[in-house]
DNA sequence: TCTTTATATGACTGATTAGTCACACATTAA
DNA sequence: TTAATGTGTGACTAATCAGTCATATAAAGA
């Protein structure tokens, strides 16, 4: 979506101009976040962004594309070829996503803004949907190995895991006494939670799936 | 934090004045809404909301408390006195929450709204966390009467329930096709989910809290 | 050298905004 | 009637915005 100008580009210019762009987009919605302020901190001219982007929107949209793009390839590059359990292979994958997170905090949290930015109805391509529906296959599977039980409503459980697996970085944040979702703030992007205790969570939250809590 | 002024206006148009505000920030954020928009509609002069408010976000202020307390009182009115299980409590708690919203789309969409604003610093009180400690107060007495198995980390079930109780709305406009949020677009404020299709869906997500998804 | 093509630029436009203020109008009290 | 107080008003300000465009610069080809 960005014109051929823009990637002709030396990397180091084009890179610039997308960093400094997802640090606009990322602590302010689509509609408030200014290409007068990305142009002026990106040291470049106001028509030269639009040789690159024919819009903001645009601009906006390849963002989305290109961040969506990394975090996908990084969570599938760290999966096992081999894993059968559902709940083994779920914890897997957000383990891996919330590696990711910790190691790319700005384009954590430009997902995390674009995600609830849905009152621009043209650009809510909603993440949350495709979520959902790649968590069901998932579920759809395991279920039909006997690993869930069979009164469950797949739907519905597909439904609360992908969106726990959003709302557990909020989770950690408040436990660790940071705000997850802004820490590209901290400018060192170093985030405060070792990987075992990232894990200590995600056995707790997968055993909340499994089991729930009751004491039947 | 309205003037006394605004109290002093006839109940029609203070009442009016509230609503087309609701309106507004209920399908845009704060920065975008526009209370330009606001005294068009709502036929007063710009001068005249400055005399009522000191400014944008004392108006926004207002609405939010306004409209929450609402919402706690309508539930705390639907409450039993003598439930004594956690779950049957849940169940009556989020069965009014979720009246309340199918009775007051605009309001419910306004909350949503702001739950999800939360890029401006000194206006998001968080009511997600408001909320979730209020399910972490029940939880705790639960867990002491013996209802909640004793290897629950209550804090992560807190926050899991409490967050879970704010998406299921999505999941309930997924489900009967259309967008639970943003109702207030059909005028006719009727949500097409009867009680009983309300409660089904309830049931199935407290039993997921109480049993999990897994086949043990 | 001259011409063509690609890229960079920043002043400018027109739209929109939150908030202000001098003034008008209404109601009550003296 | 006059004065005081409370309320309504809308043109105005200064800021900001996305997007445009005439012009400048640079590189490449003839």
């Amino acid at each position: 979506m960005p014109k051929q100008t823009f990637f002709n580009l030396p990397a180091e210019k084009r890179e610039r101009i997308i960093e400094i762009s997802l640090e606009e987009f990322s602590t302010k919605f689509f509609d408030v976040a200014s290409l007068s302020k990305i142009v002026e901190k990106a040291k470049i001219a106001k028509g030269s962004m639009y040789q690159y982007f024919e819009s903001k929107k645009e601009l906006y949209k390849y963002l989305v594309k290109y961040v969506s793009e990394k975090k996908l390839l990084y969570i599938n590059s760290s999966l096992p070829e081999d894993q059968e359990d559902f709940f083994l292979l779920y914890k897997d994958i957000i383990f891996a996503a919330a590696r990711f997170d910790i190691n790319h905090p700005l384009y954590s949290s430009f997902l995390y803004n674009v995600g609830k930015d849905t009152n621009n109805p043209d650009l809510s391509k909603n993440i949350m949907s495709d979520s959902t529906q790649f968590i069901k296959s998932l579920l759809v599977e395991a279920y039909e190995k006997g690993q869930i039980r069979k009164d469950v409503n797949v739907d519905l459980a597909s439904f609360i895991i992908s969106y726990l697996s959003v709302d557990i970085g909020e989770y950690i944040g408040n436990k660790y006494g940071y705000s997850y979702h802004s820490v590209l703030q901290s400018q060192t992007g170093q985030m405060p939670v070792t990987d075992k205790q990232l894990e200590d969570i995600l056995d707790e939250l997968i055993d909340f799936f499994k089991r729930g809590i009751a004491n039947i």
